[in-house]
DNA sequence: ATTCGCATTCAAAGCGCTTTGAATGATTTA
DNA sequence: TAAATCATTCAAAGCGCTTTGAATGCGAAT
């Protein structure tokens, strides 16, 4: 059923009855109640592409993820960033369109999501320290929400981000207090830019108690349960091991406990564990006394804050970037406490 | 760029530089070069919304996922199902539409997808043993392959399944076999048909041996972490515990190693675990020995073939439905070992 | 020279909707 | 009574593309 055998049904212009469906003034209440319930009757539904070609909007955002050839990884919080977004795009009638994007092509394809016209807007996920999606985007003027942010960038732009510095800096600065000197990071990627803050953080904090960052202790990698494992396992086979390990996702950490566990020793006792926690739905770090000290910031809450913030500049494109800053919270956990006193440690006389 | 103003650029009509583009045998080989040529200086692609009308296909599917009040939960599987997905929507240039679709109006929801138009086929995840979609989108007509299977629907349609039976049937004789006799099943929703496969595979392993079938020894809840890990303590806590676990998820199996970690035993010789391993890409079961014994099946695998069987039947309607059984195979971990002598059984006097 | 077939190209209709500008009839107002 | 106002409704144009059916020009066949 379409909007003219609709009409002719009720012996009504087309005109009429798409403006009473479309909630127009100029319609008696007499005829828009018919038209309402005969749409109702023969399940009508506009044509979404018929609509979206005479209103110059697809009601479509795109998420883009990138396919690599070489990283078969799918981001784990993707689902969940997804699942939140998802949330406020139902309840504004707006589809969401995933796109594959290949790492070498990513111009190219960006371009053509643009020109093609299918969507009204994008979220741009996983930014880089330095990346050029940013500007690319900004020249094709393409609205769009990155969640968090690219260093390097220098123009304005949207963005909703965790405070990954501030973060890790307490992060760091708990495992400190608790009498840690060697304490690891198993980090995300390092061109990521997340990465690069929470490592910023890392270092401050350390660097603010007189310690020397050892890169001996930092890995970076994708955040998947076996670099944290390998990185670890490496890590605690020094000569001097570490007590304390910071992890990026909870993800790496379960791979981080394995090692531990492998090499005979104790979380929470021998080794402490503080995490960055992005309250996954599946792998919640729950309980009366969660098992692992995290930071936290709920990565759904991120989906829906960046489509909430999509939808508006779609809505009113001129207006100024807007920058929203999550904090993370620290809530301590069964993974941490005091150091171990250093005389027992192999690496003594 | 439109193909107007491609076409004037040209000095050429709208016809043939739409034929020259679209591969059509009736444009003058010189005529195409130049068409190509313009087109890709002018960054020119056609608008999807104007195209989609014109041919009546949208050149786009809709995956489903089903958001509830209740259940917060995302699948974890879902990232990866949808990553191997994409890679066959991105070489046939088909895009990827989410639908959030609420539990409570599922029905309206479907019918509303099919009557927009804005997809050409949809793919149905976590079927249900009794579910209303199957026979809806028969009724409705919109083209349509399930990850999984529906027991109760007598129709005949397009799937993708694993032999969950089997698979779980085969996990509980690797067990039987290592002399255990008290066997959990750590199991997703009863309502799942992939859940209610497994469990029978479990029981007629175990009912082959002449095993009883204990219902405390049976969890059925979301896989998650937490899930896992309630189960499985209370399990242990249990005047007779189990001595092997079997879990439905590499997720919920952590949860179940933490619970086996918390008693004091040591899994692979107190306690053995076999888990159902989808390959989460971020959640690798690897290393020269993996860590989980597991049956295993690829879920990226199965977002393949299920995009791929999809765009199979909206480019031919008409061909008889197809399914496609994916078989898991075991491979042997350092999860599971020989059932500990019951002696040292706190249970035994 | 005329016809035919062939290779190219084009004008125009149509996909299903929104929206502009005009028409209609009823109701006020002068 | 005529003019002006208002509330409703409508016909038709237009969004950007594909596709039908017709037109054009040219060398080959008659």
């Amino acid at each position: 059923m379409n909007l003219k055998e609709l009409s002719q049904v009720l012996g009504l212009s087309q005109t009429t009855v798409s403006r009473a469906l479309n909630g127009y003034p100029e319609v008696a209440d007499a005829t828009r109640r018919k038209v309402q319930k005969a749409a109702l009757a023969y399940n009508y539904r506009p044509n979404a592409r018929a609509k979206g070609l005479a209103t110059g909007r697809a009601m479509a955002v795109a998420h883009v993820i990138p396919v690599s050839s070489s990283h078969e990884m799918v981001n784990p919080i993707f689902s969940d960033f997804v699942a939140g977004a998802s949330e406020i795009y139902l309840r504004h009638e707006y589809d969401m369109v995933i796109s594959a994007v290949p790492d070498e092509g990513e111009e190219r394809a960006y371009r053509e999501l643009a020109a093609k016209g299918s969507v009204d807007g994008i979220i741009v996920n996983r930014p880089r320290v330095s990346d050029p999606r940013i500007g690319l985007l900004r020249e094709i003027g393409l609205p769009f929400v990155v969640h968090g942010r690219s260093s390097e960038a220098n123009a304005e732009y949207n963005w909703v981000d965790v405070n990954n510095r501030r973060a890790f800096q307490c992060a760091t600065d708990f495992l400190l207090d608790l009498g840690h000197r060697r304490i690891a990071l198993v980090n995300g990627m390092e061109e990521m830019d997340f990465a690069s803050r929470r490592r910023v953080g890392y270092e401050n904090a350390l660097a603010a108690r007189g310690v020397t960052a050892d890169p001996a202790l930092i890995s970076s990698d994708e955040m998947t349960e076996a670099h944290g494992h390998s990185a670890a396992s490496a890590m605690l086979a020094d000569s001097e091991p570490p007590t304390g390990f910071l992890s990026s996702s909870i993800i790496t950490a379960l791979g981080i406990r394995r090692a531990i566990d492998e090499a005979g020793l104790m979380i929470g006792s021998d080794v402490s564990v503080v995490i960055f926690d992005d309250e996954l739905s599946y792998l919640r770090n729950g309980g009366r006394v969660p098992t692992f000290t995290a930071t936290r910031s709920s990565v759904r809450q991120a989906g829906r804050l960046c489509a909430e913030r999509l939808l508006s500049i779609i809505a009113d494109p001129a207006q100024p970037a807007r920058h929203q800053m999550l904090e993370a919270e620290l809530t301590v956990g069964k993974s941490t406490g005091p150091a171990p006193v250093s005389a027992c440690r192999p690496s003594c006389p």
